[in-house]
DNA sequence: GCCCAGGCACTCA
DNA sequence: TGAGTGCCTGGG
């Protein structure tokens, strides 16, 4: 990785596995808006970024020296080796390799774990669209001029109903309990880097509306747990098709299975397969 | 009008 | 302990 900053933007080139379609694409978060193919708005970590990518480089706008270093380098990961990881996924299991083949360029974000916690109460029995919308309604409410996303202490006023006028639908008590166990001290999220994942995970799932799904989804995308399985529909759909035969079965089966095959790096494969199995509609048909 | 979507809580055997 | 059911909302 090179990166240089003209005064204006700062460049990436020499970089491997980039692709930012994917990376935004695949699931993991939701705020950004596609402005042409390959150039995309970005808000995160407290910051709006315009991002654009050319087959040799790819331009950060808005995006000083000190920016890129202190925030960009590690929400898009960047000190990763995402061929060593490809590699090892597609030696371990000849199912993944269609998959890493169709999306290559897939990164995992490192996001702020509050906002992936609300992102992803907001997430469930939902559709990205509709996730998307109610995000942005609730910064656009909340998080002040910026519109950057609220944190708790920006939402300790806010009751069930208001949430509800911002279209969380039957997941406004939810979000009251992540803010209220927050805010009483009960939950430090950003004190649980240093916790086993499974306290970690159970910890989250004690907020209201979190189960193991969302508390996964927490811990891969913004607590770097690289090695945890978030299975949703499309995760199980596609572990189903593959490994057994398209018949159903339960989600501790397919969750050992992807332990014991992706081993610590189960998180990326889940990525590749999400993105794979919405693309190509793997198991709905 | 009905069905369903990137789950979860709640109820009841 | 596991299966069944309802849930805001809006687009197909």
């Amino acid at each position: 990785m090179k990166y240089s900053y003209d005064g204006l933007k700062t460049v990436l080139t020499d970089f491997n596995s980039f692709n930012i379609k994917e990376i935004l694409e695949c699931g993991q978060c939701f705020r950004f808006t596609k402005i042409f193919d390959n150039e995309y708005e970005i808000i995160a970590h407290g910051r709006k970024l315009r991002i654009i990518q050319h087959s040799d480089r790819v331009e950060f706008f808005n995006a000083g020296k000190q920016d890129f270093e202190d925030i960009w380098i590690n929400y898009f990961d960047l000190n990763t080796d995402y061929d060593m990881i490809k590699q090892y996924l597609w030696d371990s299991d000849i199912v993944l390799r269609d998959a890493i083949e169709y999306a290559p360029g897939i990164r995992i974000l490192n996001q702020d774990p509050w906002e992936a916690l609300i992102s992803f109460i907001i997430s469930q029995n939902n559709r990205i669209p509709m996730i998307k919308q109610v995000i942005k309604n609730i910064c656009a409410r909340y998080g002040g001029d910026g519109c950057f996303f609220p944190q708790a202490e920006q939402l300790s006023n806010a009751a069930a109903c208001d949430l509800r006028a911002l279209k969380t639908g039957f997941r406004d008590k939810y979000i009251i309990d992540a803010i209220q166990k927050v805010l009483s001290g009960e939950i430090d999220l950003y004190a649980m880097n240093g916790y086993e994942t499974d306290r970690a995970r159970d910890i989250l799932m004690s907020i209201k509306g979190v189960g193991p799904k969302v508390a996964d989804c927490v811990l891969l995308f913004s607590l770097g747990r690289r090695e945890v399985f978030p299975t949703d529909v499309w995760v199980k759909r596609v572990m189903e098709h593959f490994y057994f035969g398209g018949n159903k079965t339960g989600i501790k089966n397919i969750q050992s299975l992807a332990y014991e095959k992706y081993g610590r790096f189960a998180g990326y494969a889940q990525q590749y397969l999400f993105y794979y199995a919405r693309e190509f509609g793997i198991g709905t048909k």
